[in-house]
Order: C-alpha cells, then sequence, then structure tokens
DNA sequence: AAAAAAG
C-alpha cells in the first residue's frame, strides 16, 4: 500500500543579512582548522568582487615557453593569515523559528516514495543510535540532522533499502555511516570479521564503495570518526598503493569496509575477503558506479561474488544525480526500497553563481589567464586565499593547461588518473593546502570530494553530461558558503545547451541570451544517441523513477517542474501528490559532507 | 572520441 500525503515541517532560517553570519555546525569545531576563512570580521565572499567579466581576446602577447618557469613554492601571502581562526558563532540562531508557510521559495523539497515510508526525525538525539555514537555526533559538532540526514538515517535505521538523492555537500556521507555503524554495534562482535580467527579471511558486515580513491579516503576518514571509540573497526582497500599494508589492517578484523571495485575485486579472488557477511551495502555516487564504464565490476562485486541477495542485506545508494535509467538498473540491487530526494538546487547550487562564456576552443587559455588576473586583481585580503578548480576533458589536457597557468604566473597543479597515487595525493594536498592555489583535474576530482575553501570552479571544458556539470560546481559553494562557477562554453557543446539551460533556470541564475537561443535551436534530441553524454529530457534525478509505471498521469501533472528539484514543492504545494510524501524545508544546513 | 577503476 503506497502511502500518499503531504507534509510540512518547522523550518529555520538561516540569518544572512544581519548578525553574526551562519557558520554550519561542522565547521565549528575548534579542532577545526579549515573554519579560519570564514573569519568574522572579514568582507563577505561576493562572487562579484571575486571576479569580474572581461571579454575574451583572440591574441595574446604571451606565447608558449616565454614567460618565467614556474617552480612549486609555498605561497608567500599564505603564512599571513591566520588560518585556523575561528568564527564568532551565535548559538542562538540555532533556535530560531520560522512559520510554516514560509515562503515557498525558501523551501527545500524532500520528497519520498515508497511502501510504509519510516517518518522523519528532527533530531540525532530521537534516533537509537547508541550512546557511542551520539557522543561522536556531538564531538563532530552535528547539532541538528540535515534534511537527507533526518529521512535517510531513520529510513535505514528502520532496516529499508533507500535510493537517495541529495544536493552536493548536503551530508550524506554521515546519512548512510551513521546507520552501518549503528547496525554494526547492534551486532555481537564475532570472530568472523577476525577471519574466523586468523584465517586471513576477512569478513566485513558493511560495504562501502566510491568511484574514486580520494573519495574511499575520505569517506574512511570520516567514518573513522563517527566511530571513534566504539570498536567498531573500519578499513579501506583501494588501488595504486602497495596491497600489502592493506591487507595487513583487514587480518586485525574489520566491520567496515570503504573501497574501490577494482581492489576489493582483487581482495575477494585472492580470498582474503569475504562478502558472505555483508548486512549493509553503500554506494556513494552511485550514479557514477553504473554507469557504462562501471556497472559490470559493480555487478560483479554485487550479484557474482558471495554477497547476499537484496533483501537479506540492506543496500544504500547516494547520489546528487540519480538519471532514471540509472534507477532502473540500481533497483535490481534493491528490494523494496524508499526513494528519497532533497532538492538539488536549493541549498547548495543555489549559492553558486554560475556563469557561461561562449569562448572558442582555441581561445580558451587566454580567456582564462585573462579571467585569473581579473580575479587576482579583484581580490581582497581574504579571497586571495580561496582556490581555484578548474576542470579539463582529458588528462593530457590538465598536464598541458597546469604547464600553461604555471608559466604564466598562476601556480596550478594537475590532478588525474594517469598520475601515480602518491602524486595525485600530493596534488590533492597542495591544492588543499593553498601551496599551489590552482588545480587543474579531470573527472577524477569531479565527485565527493569536499576540498574547503574552493571559491571558484571553472569549467574549462564543459563536461559532456549535465550531471557531471552539478558534480563538478558542487565543489564549491559547500558548507553554506557562495561559490562561483564559470563555464567556457564552445561550439563542441552545443548538445549541452539545453539542459545547462533548464539548469540555470531552475536555480535562479542568469541565463544569457545566447545560451537560451542555441537551447532552442538545437534540441538536442532526446537520450544519449550519438555519444556518451546524455543530453535532453533534463530529467535530473529528482524524482522516483518508479512513478512512471506506478501512477497515473496526475502525478505526472503535479510535477511541473519535476526535474530540477529545488523549487518544485512550490508547485507541487497546491496539488495531489500520489505517490509519496512532499515536504519543505527552510535552507538545509550544508554539513561539508558529502 | 574520455575518465575512472587492479597490476
Amino acid at each position: 500500500m503506497t502511502q500518499t500525503g503531504m507534509f510540512s515541517e518547522s523550518t529555520r532560517k538561516p540569518t544572512r543579512s544581519t548578525g553574526p553570519r551562519y557558520l554550519p555546525p561542522n565547521l565549528r569545531s575548534p579542532q577545526n582548522g579549515n573554519a579560519a576563512f570564514l573569519d568574522a570580521g572579514a568582507p563577505e565572499f561576493t562572487p562579484s568582487r571575486f571576479y569580474s567579466p572581461q571579454p575574451a581576446r583572440t591574441t595574446r602577447g604571451r606565447g608558449r615557453g616565454r614567460g618565467p618557469r614556474y617552480t612549486p613554492r609555498r605561497n608567500p601571502n599564505w603564512e599571513d593569515e591566520k588560518f585556523d581562526e575561528l568564527e564568532v558563532v551565535d548559538d542562538t540562531l540555532e533556535e530560531v523559528k520560522v512559520p510554516n508557510n514560509l515562503d515557498a521559495y525558501e523551501d527545500i523539497p524532500v520528497q519520498v516514495s515508497g511502501d510504509n515510508i519510516p517518518p522523519p526525525v528532527k533530531t540525532f538525539a530521537e534516533i537509537d543510535l547508541g550512546d557511542c555514537l551520539k557522543q561522536n555526533i556531538r564531538r563532530c559538532n552535528y547539532i541538528k540532522p540535515t534534511p537527507i540526514q533526518r529521512h535517510a538515517i531513520s529510513i535505514a535505521v528502520a532496516g529499508r533499502d533507500l535510493m537517495a538523492c541529495a544536493q552536493t555537500g548536503s551530508g550524506k556521507t554521515a546519512a548512510f555511516c551513521f546507520p552501518i555503524i549503528c547496525g554494526v554495534l547492534k551486532h555481537p562482535l564475532t570472530v568472523a570479521r577476525r577471519g574466523g580467527g586468523g584465517s586471513g579471511l576477512a569478513c566485513p558486515f558493511a560495504l562501502i564503495l566510491a568511484p574514486t580513491r580520494e573519495l574511499s579516503c575520505q569517506i574512511y576518514e570520516e567514518a573513522k570518526k563517527f566511530a571513534y571509540m566504539t570498536g567498531v573497526q573500519i578499513a579501506v582497500a583501494y588501488g595504486g598503493t602497495p596491497i600489502y599494508q592493506q591487507l595487513r589492517r583487514l587480518e586485525k578484523g574489520v566491520d567496515i569496509l570503504v573501497a574501490t571495485p577494482g581492489r576489493l575485486v582483487d581482495m575477494v579472488e585472492r580470498a582474503k575477503v569475504s562478502l558472505g557477511m555483508i548486512k549493509y551495502l553503500a554506494l556513494d555516487e552511485a550514479d557514477r558506479m553504473l554507469d557504462m564504464g562501471f556497472e559490470p565490476q559493480i555487478r560483479k562485486i554485487v550479484e557474482q561474488m558471495d554477497m547476499p541477495p537484496p533483501g537479506t542485506r540492506q543496500t544504500m545508494l547516494f547520489s546528487a544525480t540519480f538519471p532514471d535509467e540509472i534507477q532502473r538498473l540500481a533497483s535490481d540491487f534493491l528490494s523494496d526500497y524508499v526513494f528519497l530526494a532533497v532538492g538539488r538546487v536549493g541549498s547548495s547550487t543555489d549559492l553558486i553563481v554560475q556563469k557561461v562564456e561562449l569562448v572558442q576552443e582555441m581561445d580558451k587559455r587566454n580567456h582564462l589567464l585573462d579571467l585569473l588576473h581579473s580575479q587576482r586583481s579583484n581580490a581582497t585580503p581574504h579571497s586571495k586565499h580561496f582556490l581555484t578548480l578548474v576542470f579539463v576533458e582529458t588528462k593530457k589536457g590538465a598536464n598541458e593547461l597546469e604547464r600553461w597557468l604555471s608559466r604564466n604566473g598562476f601556480p596550478a597543479i594537475a590532478m588525474h588518473g594517469d598520475k601515480v597515487q602518491m602524486e595525485r595525493e600530493q596534488a590533492l594536498r597542495s591544492f588543499k593546502s593553498g601551496a599551489t592555489p590552482i588545480l587543474v583535474a579531470t573527472d577524477v576530482a569531479s565527485r565527493g570530494l569536499d576540498i574547503p575553501h574552493v571559491a571558484h570552479v571553472i569549467n574549462f571544458d564543459m563536461p559532456k553530461n549535465i550531471d557531471d556539470y552539478v558534480h563538478r560546481i558542487g565543489r564549491t559553494g559547500r558548507a553554506g558558503k557562495c561559490g562561483l562557477a564559470t563555464a567556457f562554453f564552445s561550439d563542441k557543446n552545443l548538445p549541452l545547451a539545453k539542459s545547462l539551460t533548464e539548469l540555470m533556470k531552475e536555480s535562479k541564475q542568469e541565463v544569457p541570451s545566447w545560451l537560451s537561443q542555441h537551447a532552442e535551436n538545437y534540441s538536442a534530441g532526446t537520450g544519449s544517441a550519438g555519444g556518451w553524454g546524455r543530453h535532453g529530457r533534463g530529467d535530473f534525478g529528482g524524482y522516483d523513477f518508479r512513478k512512471d509505471t506506478a501512477s497515473s498521469s496526475t502525478y505526472n501533472n503535479a510535477y511541473a517542474v519535476p526535474a530540477i528539484d529545488g523549487y518544485y514543492a512550490a508547485s507541487a504545494a497546491s496539488v495531489n501528490v500520489p505517490y509519496g510524501y512532499t515536504y519543505g524545508y527552510g535552507s538545509i544546513v550544508a554539513s561539508g559532507w558529502d
């Protein structure tokens, strides 16, 4: 029996205009040195100040091989400013209550569909997570759950399978880690995880899969914090590094294994890991994990090794985007699952100002230099420390652009999958620390990575599909901070015009008229014919694909703007939704954890 | 025609 209904919950309003600036709970820890950029006395970051557009030039005096050679070094200005000062936070902001009938556009909708949906919680306290875990949640300075956490944790703790779609930076990691840790704690600690008493076969209770090595590392680090002093054993397995240390760690016993697919398969085939005891399976960036390149490997792990079948394990899939053809694949892994969607455009993305500039391929480099010069000359004492993340299409292109920028006075470093793991991690560290404030990356860095202080994401080469664009720009505008995203749009990108226009409209961005024009002219057909990008329909994953078959057209009519989540609650609020709940929220608290 | 993920 499908539940239907519509609920509105009391909302909190973030205060932006007056008083101390709002700081998300997770950044309030005195140990969190990265909170420094939010220095209370500093002028607030505004994209317009950070960047003023300049016309593209077709020629420029700087040629290849001219200009000073770049030697990596620490940014000399970096140490002037303390990077670990703390924000003054007015805690009473937490208590500000706003009436339910808040302007609908302020609301972040949460849509839940499925059978017998466990109701959401309002606080961590009301869920039986166990004292240890709750203490860690407090230690991490999580005050209140974000919308994705309110719903997902409740659903997961109730033992239900889950497909969850929530915007970048909204706390997805915690949303699946808490229930998993809680579940592990509820099981008596057996010797199974120790490989049946020293047999060397690790039998984790929970498996978390992620698409890149760096992301597995990040999840592992987060999970360790959440599991601090609980006795829950966590290990990580990914490639590019000798397997021996990872195996030695596994021999000590593991409850939760965080892994990338290739290394995990290797370990299972070497009979070092058994998936036979898995009770929890979580896929982060699940749509990526099931795309063309990854799907066979994931199917192998989930369906062709010794993993218990759906229904006997609990499966949770998370991503910011969930195209319906991927939902269809994913449903193979799930049993009687709940679909949960939190507006993608809402909190995270409406803090990101999106610019699109028409640039010919051959002019891109000079245009980038113009942009960076402009950014540099507009820099305030604070914004000069902000980081810029430049996305390119190819690994070769990343190397070339790194070289070009470095030679032209902009310390940059490249990160891509052809570098050895040490170099990749070094590049990321150097970027995070500010030593190299520009990172030129392929899509290896587009998903999930939480890099504080990225104020500007530049799509030097546009991605082939709109979902990747969403993930890329989601590297900025995190944790309630503003961000700027600039796209270099060239002739090559015409197929993306329509979906990009739709996305920008839904996130209340100014769409250049030339882009709207292209969107109309080039209607991109539908689907992926002719390439590996998906264009067209603009279904950005904010709804449950099951509704297509589960319900009448009334349902679809209820979603005049089904695609880009953020604001459809405004229209859905006045109509009946026959397949699930729609909740309204005030702007959510971005937690900084994906 | 790409990136990622095992070595």
